[in-house]
DNA sequence: TGCGTTGTATAACGCCGCTATGGGAAGCTG
DNA sequence: CAGCTTCCCATAGCGGCGTTATACAACGCA
């Protein structure tokens, strides 16, 4: 008395043929009709393998995370220099939106399905941390996870306003800039060293270049 | 040979109506049968004065807009303290979205239906109109669009942690003050009097105090 | 009074998320 | 090797959505 086994395969392959609908077409293209017929099974198949639509939206998002978190986890800790780590971060953040709006939307912009997300704040973790290091060494005041959360919403705030279309890319990418510089250095940084260490992180990672059409489709 | 005459009050009644379903019980709430049932007309008003939901959407959005722009206008210009008027603008953008958060939502992090929305400009500009005074008068350096765009991200960035429930009221407003506080001095304000300043905005204005509940629902 | 014009109520179309149902594949039991 | 139990999943249906086609009712000028 054994059952049918389930496809192993199946519910990792919705969740990704649903993170490629959406990076591809938009959060329109997500309904479950569509997915099942992608993936080439029956709309049945998301109700045995989730509880609905709304529990592959939530492992989306979580992919979301995934990736953004793998993409974080190019920047090698920096004791030398915490500032240049924390601009590396941050350009790594930029890109990330850049490179896939619809995926940045979808899990920056939306209200979380599911709320606790440690993956999710895994990712913001790694932010505190760089940031605990630069306070640490002296580079400017504060205490980390809430200076961390200024980072955060400065580089949140650009980067809607650029997915918004109210900023091109090279305006984006100089408030971007400026407002980690402005953090550093209005609590306490120096702002010589502040302005080389933002540079040099920058420089590391690479905020791809402003060449061609400048705002997102 | 003259037709019947449409009802002037009916396309009024369905944008106000919408946007007290908006407030009331949120975003789900907006569709054109509910919408319809409720103004206790049937659906086919929203194609008489709309060219579909879409269009009532965007008044709505406009409506939030002129509200807030309204709120805006209670922060006189202020030439003899820049900065607390800069202050002033934040509290009312802080404000604006703790005490109606679906708006908020709706407005400021779900893409506009009008790209143009001048009025959503306006509201943009009365900050830039604030700052230049600031920069004029030698309170921070830089030029005033690119300044108050960081303002404006800031405090975007920090209302969204708030909405996402990732800070209480507490941290948020903290958060808030801090980055401001943060990006004058980090562009040459002389910290006492930026701080000094910032507090009188505030203090004029009046951020809602975080008593009981200290999270939206 | 009649006619032309236009608002709007009703019903229908094709979507959506979700569920009820039933057939068939799978593997343990005798 | 049958048989039976179990569960996957294809099909079809339900109530919702935005939108559209149609028919009727209201209105003001001739």
């Amino acid at each position: 008395m054994s059952p049918r086994a389930p496809d192993p395969e199946m519910r990792t392959a919705l969740i990704e043929t649903a993170a490629r609908l959406l990076v591809e077409h938009g959060p329109d293209a997500l309904t479950t009709r569509r997915l099942a017929a992608e993936v080439g099974t029956s709309t049945m198949a998301v109700y045995t393998y989730f509880s609905g639509m709304d529990e592959v939206l939530g492992e989306v998002q979580k992919e979301g995370f995934r990736r953004f978190a793998a993409l974080l986890a190019r920047v090698e800790p920096d004791p030398a220099d915490p500032v240049a780590e924390i601009a590396e971060l941050g350009a790594a953040y930029f890109t990330n939106a850049v490179t896939n709006p619809h995926f940045y939307r979808f899990i920056f912009m939306e209200k979380p399905v599911d709320p606790e997300l440690e993956v999710g704040l895994g990712t913001f973790q790694r932010l505190v941390d760089g940031v605990a290091r630069a306070i640490d060494a002296g580079c400017f005041r504060g205490e980390p996870e809430r200076r961390a959360t200024q980072f955060w919403a400065g580089a949140h705030g650009v980067v809607t306003l650029y997915l918004a279309a109210l900023l091109d890319l090279q305006e984006a990418i100089t408030s971007f800039r400026e407002l980690a510089y402005g953090i550093c250095v209005g609590f306490g940084g120096d702002p010589d060293a502040t302005a080389a260490s933002l540079a040099r992180g920058e420089k590391r990672f690479g905020i791809p270049a402003p060449t061609g059409a400048t705002t997102p489709s």
